[in-house]
DNA sequence: CAGTGAGCGAGCTTCCGCTTGACTT
C-alpha cells in the first residue's frame, strides 16, 4: 500500500498528478464536495448560532467510504483541493468526514497542474485555513437562508414550486429589466449621408458626421451637392495597433463559442469537459487568465518555430474581475504542439478555438496605418470623412486569418483601403445617398451575454453559469427562442448623375435568434421581489456580501456575526411580507369590450396568462365570463386590447369535409386545421382568420399525398399501423405512438408481431418525452426490481391496456 | 396543437457550488 494518499477534486486531475508522483502516492478524487447541508428546513439551527447539519448525499457514499479506507491505510493524507473558498471547505469536510488526524494530514495547494508546481506544493504543506472555511460556511448558509425562506413566500404569494435565490433572481431581473427598456425605447430616425467617390478598384466611401432628422434638410444637402466639386482638404496618417485578447476563462469561452460556433452555454461546457477528460485542455471552469511558465514557454517555442521570432511577445494577463478566485490556470491546450484533436466535429472546432486564442495571447500586436481624409464640398461648409486602414504587420492576427472566412463574417466597411490620395486632389463623385436610419434599442440578452453581465456583477461562479441559465428557463421565468421582427419603411434619397431620386424601402427590424425573453411569471416574480426584497435582488448585493466574506477569510470578522446581521432584518421582511402582501397575479385592465361594454383584463392563472371578458360569476345564474390563453410571445404587460380580442376569434369552424367539421386554431407550433382528430399545419403566409373551406380541403389533401409518399409499409393485421420515412429515418406509427426502429433492423423486413413488441416496449405515459422528470424515477425503480418477481409484473401491466 | 380560470386541502416544491456519470428519445 502506498504511503501517501493525495486527494484532489477532479478525477482527470488525479490521473495526471499520479503520473508525476510515482508509486509512493495514491492519488484519488473527491468528485467535488462530499457533504452538504441536509435537505430539510432544520439544516441550520438559527437559535444555536447558525449551527449546521451536514450529510453525505447518497451518490457520494461510495466515494467517501473508499477514501475512508485508503486514508486509514496511508501514513500521510495530502488534501489537495483547489486553493479557493470552496476548495478549502472541501478539504475541511474531508478532514471531518474521513476522521483524519492533524499530525498525519497535510494541506497543499497549486494553481497549475505541472510537475514542478506539484512538487513545490508538496515541499510546502500547510494546515487547513479555518478562516477561509468559515467564509465558505457563511456563503453556504446565506444562500440556503435566502433560497429557503424566499421560495416559500413565492409559493404562497405567486405560484407553487417557484424559486428565488441570490443568483437566479438577479439573472431573471436583468432580463426583465432589459425587456422593459426595449419596450420603452423610442426609435428615432435620422438621415445619414454617404458618398462614393471614384470607380472600380479606386472607389471608396466617405461619410458626413452630421445627421439630419428632417428629410428636408437631407434633401437640401443633396441638392446643394448637385453642382458641387470635391477636393481632398487634408490627409492624416497615423500608426495604430491591436493587441490580442487574454486566453479563455469559462465566461469568455462561452461567449466566443456562442458567437463563432453557435454553441449554447451548456453545449460549450459539455464539449470542453470531453476535451479536458481526454487530456487535451486544462480545466474548463476557471476565472483566471493566467498561464503557467511551462505553458508560456511551450507557446513561445510553437510561435517561433511556426511563424518566426518577430511574432512572439511574452504577455502576462491580469484578471480584471474583483470576485475572481484564480484557483486554476486559464483554459489552454495541454500541449501547444497539438494543433487538432480527434473526436467529433464540435470537439475539433472548440479545441481549435482554444488553441488559437491561447497561442495568439502570446503573439505580437498587429500594426496598422490609419488614414483619415477630409473632403471639402465646394457648395457647403461641411466636410466628408473617409477612413482607411492598411495592415503593416499581422502579428497575432495571423492565427485568426487562417480560418477567417468561415468563422468571422463581420466586415467593417469603414476600415477598408483607400486609394492613394493627395491634398488638393479633385475627386469625382459617383453617388451620394441620404439614408434614413433608426436608432437601436439595447440588445436582448443571449445566454452568453447574460453570463458576461453576471460575471461583471460578480454574481455566480464558473461552475454555475451554465446551470443558472438552465434553472431560470426550467422555472419558466425566461424562454430562449427566435422571434420574427416587423417590417418598417425607411426613406432613401440618391444623388446620381445630377438627379435626386427618392424612394421608400422596407427593412426587417427586431428579429431575434436564440435570445432570452422574460415570461409573465418572470416579470411578476421580479416585481414582487423588487417590491418586498429589494436588498436581495439589488445588483450589488453579491458584491457587498463578498466583501464581508473576504473579511471573514482574513480573520477580521466572525462569520456568525455577519450572518446574524444579515438574517435578523431579512427574516423580519419575510414575516412581514407573508402578512401584508397580496397575491401577485400581474393583473392588468385592458379596458372594456367595444360592443358589449364588458370589462377586459389579463392576469396569470393556473394554466398561465389569460384574458378574461366580463366579471366573475358570483351568484347562481350570473353570466359566466369568457377566457382565452395568451399566445407565445404575448405578455400581460404589453398586450393590446385589439390583440386580446383577436384571441377570441379562434378556434373557428371553417366548414365540412368528409362529414366532419374543420376548425382552424393557433397552437404551440403555429396555426393549424383540425379535422377528424388530425392536425394539419397551415402553410406560412395564410392568415388563419381568412382560411376558406376549399383552401382547407386542399391543405388536408396535400398533406395526405405527402404522407403517402413517406409510407414504406403497412400491415394486413392492422391497416392503421404504418412504417414511415421521417426526418431522422424510418419510424413506426402505432396508435398515435411514434416508435423508433432499433439499429440493425431493416424496416421492410419487420413483421407485425415485431412491430407490436417494439410498440409495447415504448413507454406510453412519457408524453412526447423530452428528457423529463420520469428518468430518475425509472432509475430508482430499476434497482430493487432487478431482483425477482416484481420485474416480470411491470411489463405485463404496461402491455395490458394497449390491447384494446 | 382541446378549454380551462372559484375555493378547499394534503403533501410536494426551494438555494449555490464543487464534481461526474447514467439516464432518455
Amino acid at each position: 500500500m502506498a504511503k501517501n494518499l493525495l486527494i484532489v477534486e477532479s478525477p482527470a486531475k488525479a490521473k495526471t498528478i499520479e503520473g508525476y508522483l510515482g508509486k509512493d502516492f495514491t492519488v484519488k478524487s473527491s468528485y467535488g464536495h462530499i457533504r452538504d447541508l441536509v435537505k430539510s428546513d432544520d439544516a441550520i439551527n438559527i437559535a444555536s448560532n447558525f449551527e449546521q447539519k451536514y450529510e453525505v448525499p447518497a451518490d457520494k457514499k461510495a466515494i467517501v467510504s473508499e477514501l475512508k479506507k485508503l486514508a486509514k491505510e496511508a501514513e500521510t493524507v495530502w488534501l489537495a483541493s483547489d486553493e479557493d473558498r470552496e476548495g478549502e471547505a472541501i478539504s475541511w469536510h474531508l478532514f471531518e468526514t474521513l476522521g483524519l488526524k492533524d499530525a498525519t494530514t497535510k494541506r497543499i495547494v497549486f494553481h497549475e497542474i505541472t510537475k514542478p508546481a506539484i512538487l513545490k506544493a508538496i515541499d510546502n504543506p500547510r494546515k487547513i485555513d479555518y478562516n477561509l472555511v468559515n467564509a465558505q460556511q457563511a456563503r453556504r448558509v446565506l444562500d440556503r437562508l435566502v433560497g429557503f425562506e424566499l421560495s416559500p413566500v413565492l409559493w404562497k404569494k405567486v405560484k407553487p414550486s417557484l424559486s428565488a435565490g441570490r443568483v437566479q433572481s438577479v439573472a431573471v431581473r436583468l432580463i426583465v429589466d432589459r425587456e422593459r427598456e426595449i419596450n420603452k425605447f423610442n426609435a428615432e430616425a435620422a438621415f445619414r449621408i454617404a458618398a462614393t467617390f471614384g470607380k472600380g478598384r479606386e472607389a471608396f466611401k466617405a461619410e458626413l458626421s452630421e445627421r439630419y432628422s428632417k428629410q428636408d434638410d437631407a434633401e437640401k444637402f443633396l441638392t446643394d451637392c448637385v453642382p458641387a466639386t470635391y477636393k481632398v482638404n487634408s490627409l492624416d496618417t497615423k500608426p495604430a495597433k491591436r493587441s490580442p485578447a487574454a486566453p479563455f476563462t469559462t465566461s469568455t469561452l462561452q461567449q466566443e463559442a456562442s458567437r463563432k460556433l453557435g454553441f449554447s452555454v451548456s453545449r460549450t461546457m459539455q464539449v470542453a469537459q470531453k476535451l479536458y477528460e481526454a487530456g487535451k485542455i486544462t480545466y474548463m471552469r476557471t476565472d483566471s487568465v493566467n498561464l503557467s511558465d511551462t505553458a508560456i514557454n511551450a507557446a513561445k517555442a510553437q510561435i517561433i518555430s511556426a511563424y518566426g521570432d518577430q511574432y512572439y511577445t511574452m504577455r502576462k494577463y491580469k484578471t480584471k474581475s474583483a470576485s475572481a478566485q484564480e484557483a486554476h490556470e486559464a483554459i489552454r491546450p495541454t500541449y501547444f504542439d497539438v494543433h487538432t484533436v480527434d473526436g467529433d466535429n464540435s470537439e475539433k472546432r472548440l479545441y481549435e478555438l482554444i488553441w488559437k486564442r491561447a497561442i495568439a495571447s502570446q503573439m505580437s500586436e498587429a500594426q496598422f496605418e490609419k488614414t483619415t481624409a477630409k473632403i471639402g464640398i465646394y457648395t457647403r461648409k461641411e466636410e466628408l470623412t473617409a477612413n482607411g486602414e492598411v495592415m503593416k504587420f499581422d502579428g497575432f492576427l495571423k492565427v485568426y486569418l487562417e480560418s477567417r472566412d468561415d468563422e468571422d463574417n463581420e466586415q467593417d466597411d469603414d476600415n477598408s483601403m483607400l486609394p492613394p490620395l493627395a491634398v488638393g486632389q479633385v475627386l469625382t463623385l459617383s453617388e451620394m445617398t441620404a439614408t434614413e436610419r433608426y436608432s437601436r434599442p439595447p440588445a436582448r440578452y443571449a445566454e452568453a451575454s447574460l453570463v458576461k453581465k453576471l460575471e461583471e456583477l460578480g454574481i455566480g461562479r464558473p461552475s454555475t453559469y451554465a446551470p443558472t441559465i438552465s434553472t431560470i428557463q426550467n422555472r419558466g421565468y425566461v424562454v430562449k427562442e427566435d422571434r420574427d421582427g416587423r417590417t418598417r419603411d425607411f426613406r432613401v434619397l440618391t444623388l446620381k448623375g445630377g438627379n435626386i431620386n427618392k424612394e421608400t424601402r422596407t427593412e426587417n427590424t427586431g428579429a431575434e435568434r436564440n435570445k432570452l425573453f422574460p415570461t409573465d411569471i418572470g416579470a411578476v416574480v421580479t416585481d414582487f421581489l423588487v417590491q418586498y426584497f429589494n436588498g436581495i435582488v439589488d445588483f450589488h448585493f453579491t458584491a457587498d456580501v463578498e466583501e464581508q466574506f473576504d473579511k471573514i477569510a482574513q480573520g477580521l470578522e466572525e462569520w456568525t456575526d455577519m450572518i446574524r446581521k444579515f438574517y435578523q432584518p431579512f427574516h423580519i421582511e419575510v414575516e412581514n411580507t407573508l402578512k401584508v402582501a397580496d397575491r401577485a397575479t400581474g393583473e392588468r385592465d385592458l379596458g372594456v369590450h367595444p360592443e358589449s361594454g364588458k370589462k377586459i383584463s389579463v392576469r396569470i392563472g393556473r394554466y398561465g396568462p389569460f384574458v378574461q371578458v366580463g366579471d366573475n360569476a358570483t351568484e347562481e345564474g350570473d353570466e359566466k365570463p369568457l377566457y382565452a390563453s395568451l399566445r407565445a410571445g404575448q405578455m400581460i404587460e404589453t398586450i393590446t386590447l385589439e390583440d386580446a380580442l383577436e384571441l377570441f376569434k379562434l378556434p373557428k369552424k371553417i366548414g365540412f369535409f368528409e362529414e366532419k367539421d374543420m376548425t382552424v386554431a393557433i397552437g404551440k407550433f403555429g396555426p393549424y386545421i383540425r379535422h377528424n382528430s388530425a392536425f394539419y399545419s397551415l402553410p406560412k403566409g395564410i392568415d388563419p382568420l381568412d382560411v376558406t373551406e376549399p383552401q382547407a380541403i386542399e391543405i388536408i389533401e396535400a398533406k395526405r399525398v405527402k404522407d403517402a409518399e413517406r409510407l414504406i409499409k403497412t400491415f394486413d393485421e392492422n391497416p392503421e399501423v404504418k412504417i414511415l420515412n421521417g426526418r431522422w429515418g424510418p419510424y413506426i406509427e402505432f396508435e398515435k405512438l411514434n416508435v423508433k426502429i432499433p439499429k440493425g433492423k431493416e424496416p421492410l423486413e419487420l413483421t407485425f408481431d415485431e412491430v407490436k413488441a417494439l410498440a409495447d416496449a415504448t413507454p406510453k405515459d412519457v408524453k412526447k418525452g423530452r428528457f423529463g422528470k420520469a428518468a430518475p424515477k425509472a432509475a430508482a425503480a430499476k434497482a430493487p426490481a432487478a431482483k425477482k418477481a416484481p420485474a416480470k409484473k411491470a411489463p405485463a401491466k404496461k402491455a395490458a391496456p394497449k390491447k384494446k
